[in-house]
DNA sequence: CGGACAATTGAGACGCGTCAAAACTCGTGG
DNA sequence: CCACGAGTTTTGACGCGTCTCAATTGTCCG
């Protein structure tokens, strides 16, 4: 899908390796704010563990969860001068952060780094079209159900798949309601498209049947 | 508001020299489609004249325009190996083309011209995540009046306004049926927020009063 | 003038938001 | 171990805004 499939280096992308070699830990509890909207950006963050969320306040005071992140995701990668949104810990989370300054000197020396950034804000691109497509003419169900997917897919867990955010967050990024939210998931799981272990664990059954089955339940 | 306010060089921004010194003229008619999603991508494009939209097709068949674009507007900052969106000219455009290969090849020996495509990919973030929160929480009255405000703001004319693109295109900018845009627009007209000149000049009267004469409509 | 297409307006149905209440979870302390 | 309380999740009832379908009007060009 992408260009630079074929990287001569490591295996690991550029920025990875960056801040791993040069990144300070530092540690989130759930909900704490790592960096706030209109604030000047003084440090980049890779997401080393947890889960976080890039968010959106709006004049009227309306949140927008615009993305998710997990680990190996970069926040602030536009390098504007200041936050263009409120990147908050979802749960635990644990950040490797370098100043924006030393940040930017070890992108000049090095265009593989040059090349991964290119990726990375082409693929945040990609993920917000992503996003308003599936929030333009799709159900509150259809949402949910492809949002699951998504999360299911980037965490790639065979098994039982922890959620760590609240149906608000989920909500407040696929344009619904709260209550909406727990609706389609009380509706996907009565149609036992997925199982439920509380309410922060999900799973797709492996229909082996091709998902025929419709639980009789009308 | 970005931080790479004072370019060094000269006062025209970097890729939109290498357009006009580089580029080739091509001319499209209305409607004519300048890129297919999912085509392979063997141009970058920039806008010299006209209008071009952005659409994402879902599997489904349904249309999101996911942005507008006016002279000067790059396309196919990505350089994905396809197409990710499809590029429509909306009325007669005038792009000015370059190859894929030549335009990385100048990319790469201009740091300049590399600085320029970040800020261009940044505002494309950020313009998404602007449509993203715009069409989370705002009513189809509130979304139009937006889109239009944006709109003049980017076309800079104090006087009247050409609105190039269809209501259809609009509603699938806002993820609003036709219908909606219709009835938005005709809500502005007789609340006396916006002046029309047929169904696609608009202007917003100057009103000296601060806007809060209400026409008495109630 | 006529025809095709876009824009507008209307009527009705449906889905989601809102408000409200109940059930559940989890940590704390008796 | 159980009781308690705060916060989250779930379910219910109802109203409203938008979508859909349909008809009319308007516009542009041959």
């Amino acid at each position: 899908m992408t260009r630079c499939a074929s990287r001569s280096d490591t295996g690991a992308p550029s920025l990875s390796e960056l801040f791993e070699t040069s990144g300070i830990k530092r540690r989130f509890n759930p909900g704490a704010t790592i960096a706030a909207q209109g604030e000047r950006q003084a440090w980049v963050y890779m997401v080393a563990r947890g889960c976080v969320r890039s968010c959106i306040y709006s004049p009227e005071g309306h949140r927008r969860v615009v993305r998710f992140r997990g680990p190996g995701s970069v926040l602030g990668l536009g390098l504007a001068a200041e936050w263009t949104t409120s990147e908050e810990a979802v749960d635990m989370a644990v950040l490797e952060a370098i100043p924006v300054a030393a940040f930017e000197a070890m992108l000049a020396a090095s265009p593989a780094a040059q090349r991964d950034l290119h990726d990375r804000m082409r693929e945040e691109i990609e993920a917000h079209a992503a996003l308003l497509v599936l929030t333009s003419n799709s159900s509150a169900v259809d949402r949910v159900r492809e949002f699951l997917k998504d999360f299911a897919r980037s965490r790639k867990s065979g098994g039982l798949i922890s959620l760590p955010m609240s149906r608000r967050d989920i909500g407040d990024h696929l344009a619904l309601s709260m209550e909406s939210v727990c609706r389609a998931i009380s509706t996907l799981k009565r149609d036992g498209e997925i199982d439920l272990k509380g309410a922060s664990f999900f799973r797709f059954p492996e229909q082996d049947a091709g998902g025929l089955a419709v639980h009789c339940a009308a």
